[in-house]
DNA sequence: AAAAACGTTGACGCTACGTCAAGGTCAACC
DNA sequence: GGTTGACCTTGACGTAGCGTCAACGTTTTT
């Protein structure tokens, strides 16, 4: 038998009989005086072995090894512990299923996907101003909506939730648009200060314990980012804001 | 932010983040003037949804396409596909560990895992003789096993079937004991002739017609295989015979 | 001041082969 | 005897998604 007949009849290519031979999974068989490979019986019935072992999916590495320990015990010890590793990735591509099952629910696939359809409700309604700023805080909430664990995500809703109610959506505009007019203000500029003052006055109680305990040179590493995103001035109104806060208790 | 910090929000590595940059996933940020790269919150979002779309089981190329394509239906029929794409390794998984559980069902590993419970009974009757012969005969019904169509095997089977039977097992062995003894013997070795008379008045009768209906020349082609792992006075013995067989018929 | 912990680019490694490239060999047909 | 076509040979690059050095500069901590 040359080459093609012993691939053909174990059904794989020519390519994998010689990569298997380089791998030192089948043997080298005797040449020809013309080079060619000439196969025999035998091999044919080790590559058939081979193609077995490694159409149920153990690694080529693993087949050299089982047939290196020269059979019977250790390999029934391989095939159950390849049995178990095919069930996780059954059960792994299910847990994708489930999220793309997930994903697909949504009938907004723009990027936004989110946990909970409270925060998509306070999302909603942070954009529907159009403000810069009010975007900024969107794209916190959405990063924590994939970063954050489940349990931290649920606090956050709790904690926003006082801003979603009628009153606050319009006054929280009024205070964005105060933000965005200060983007390229000066951090000496009179309206920072006045702004801090009423920011500290407007934020719900609890939003303050949270944040006063959870500065963002301590507490969630992902709030950092968002002080890098504020202009000089920005920046400055939450500094007077939390020393304004930390006066009050 | 620096690289790090994002690489550590979203759960990923550096190298990853790097990576993603490279194929054109996640814009490149502005540097630093050390030559840090310097992320804002954009590009956390940006690094999330990127993850997101990869943990479901999506291509860093498909994600690309999708991202560019800019949103909404084209990601939901891609979403769509990989669903049924993930169904299908499922299934694929599930033939698997069939497979498997078929070869774990065998109490003999040592690598003649054979289709039908008959089948290997005949192996079993041929290598029990401790002929050289008989294991070459063994080998090619091992391969069979393996490699031919299920319909085929159960033709052979059935074929095989009176070879295994109480009177014949013992007339087997004594043939092949005349078999192995031609080895190293001339092709015009007397017994050449002899033995291929014998062999033809013993084989039963739907062998001989399955056999002249599959000369090696066209038939089936892992049979071809067989003769060029036999000596010159054992081929010679098997041409012999088929000439005596074409006569009788 | 040294060490630890960050950052930078560049390059090789991994799986199981597919796919050229550049040629030699063999049988068949003209 | 030349040509075509189907085989064979070795060698080397490409694939997906990063991990993991290497060799080096920067920042922070001890």
């Amino acid at each position: 038998m040359r080459i093609g007949e012993l691939a053909a009849l174990a059904g794989v290519s020519t390519r994998t009989v010689r990569h298997y031979h380089h791998l030192g999974l089948l043997p080298e068989p005797v040449r020809l005086p013309n080079g060619y490979r000439a196969y025999r019986l035998r091999d044919a019935v080790l590559l058939a072995r081979v193609r077995r072992l490694a159409e149920v999916g153990l690694s080529l590495d693993e087949i050299r090894d089982v047939l290196a320990d020269d059979q019977g015990k250790d390999l029934r010890e391989v095939l159950v512990e390849l049995d178990a590793d095919l069930a996780r990735q059954q059960e792994e591509i299910g847990v994708r299923r489930a999220r793309l099952a997930g994903l697909l629910a949504e009938p907004d696939l723009s990027g936004d996907a989110v946990a909970s359809p409270e925060l998509a409700a306070v999302l909603h309604d942070l954009s529907a101003g159009g403000s810069r700023f009010a975007e900024m805080d969107r794209q916190m909430l959405t990063l924590m909506g994939t970063v954050a664990e489940a349990d931290e995500q649920e606090r956050v809703v709790e904690l926003l939730r006082p801003l979603a109610e009628p009153g606050m959506v319009e006054r929280g505009h009024v205070l964005y648009e105060r933000l965005d007019e200060l983007t390229d203000a000066e951090p000496g500029d009179p309206r920072v200060a006045e702004l801090a003052t009423d920011l500290a006055d407007h934020l719900p109680e609890e939003m303050v314990k949270e944040l006063l305990g959870n500065l963002p040179e301590e507490g969630a590493p992902w709030m950092a980012a968002m002080y890098e995103d504020l202009s000089p001035a920005q920046a400055e109104v939450f500094r007077l804001m939390v020393a304004v806060l930390k006066e009050k208790m």
